[in-house]
DNA sequence: ATAAAAAAGTGTTATAAAGTGCGTTAAAAG
DNA sequence: CTTTTAACGCACTTTATAACACTTTTTTAT
């Protein structure tokens, strides 16, 4: 599940998976897609339901007095937002209006929507082109030290 | 899989692998092929299934807190484009509008394929006759400093 | 507290655009 | 001269999206 797509939302903030990825849905058999906020960037991450309970079940394990990690615990938990996933069907999901203002796509009516492998991102479509030409964002957090429980988690 | 080809593309973005590859590709049992940008040059790598399996789960395992890992990642798996690849028949692969646009081959209705080995480029005419005469081009990025992870890589 | 109104969410249909398949012609190779 | 390959054109299929209708939930006013 890979590659570049700029896709339209509707009015009520709804976008359908490109047509192209449904048989690796079927295939891993999914009904469930988690979204939430990226850590790092304007941006949100598209999980399938069995990638994000490896995901969360771990974060959620991991020593929450480490402020870094408590971020990371309240970025990508505390977003999270399950749908109901019909890959046989439309597959429709919809956007909620906390998770659209932080990925700024609040006005857009299209976003890109980046296959990553076993997830996707969700840019602002500026956002991404400034990204991808090399200039950088004014909310991109960047310097972390990253504690050593996370070290080998990849996001 | 070597060699220089000038081949054309039709008015749907198509193009087709000559013919002299047919027994390479029959002999390697592949019928997916993957076309995506490549990092440093405005030029297109195209890869073979199974090598893609390779690199992809790799570059996806990597730590993606790491900015320049990301980056890479964005790169090569948020823009590659899986086709169908039936070696018995025409070989026609289509190239998305993003990726032409990449590569600068928009408005071109004919590309240069070349063979390197295990993969192939696609580029701009003008583009490979400039670099093949030691010109150096407008976007390129050179001076990227690696994390030891990606070191031993090769794309 | 209840009813009415507004907003949010869900589902369906129609139409244009994008993608695919295949036959025909032209060119190149043996 | 025959065979193979490349390029083109057309028809068909699939996909994306906007528009509309309906249901459910939330808000507002009485």
């Amino acid at each position: 599940m890979f590659g570049f797509n700029n896709i339209s939302i509707d009015k009520k903030s709804r976008f359908s998976f490109p047509a192209k990825y449904r048989d690796a849905f079927i295939n891993s058999n999914e009904n469930q897609i988690v979204i939430t906020k990226d850590p790092q960037y304007p941006a949100l991450k598209v999980y399938l339901g069995s990638e994000w309970d490896q995901i969360s079940t771990k974060l959620s394990s991991l020593q929450g007095l480490d402020p870094i990690v408590r971020n990371l615990q309240w970025t990508i938990l505390g977003n999270a937002s399950v749908c109901d996933f019909e890959p046989t069907g439309r597959m429709q999901v919809l956007i909620s209006a906390d998770l659209k203002k932080y990925a700024q796509i609040e006005e857009a009516n299209r976003i890109c929507l980046i296959g990553m492998g076993n997830k996707f991102e969700i840019w602002n479509q500026e956002n991404w082109e400034q990204r991808q030409t090399g200039g950088s964002l004014a909310t991109e957090i960047l310097d972390i030290v990253l504690p050593e429980s996370i070290k080998d988690m990849s996001f």
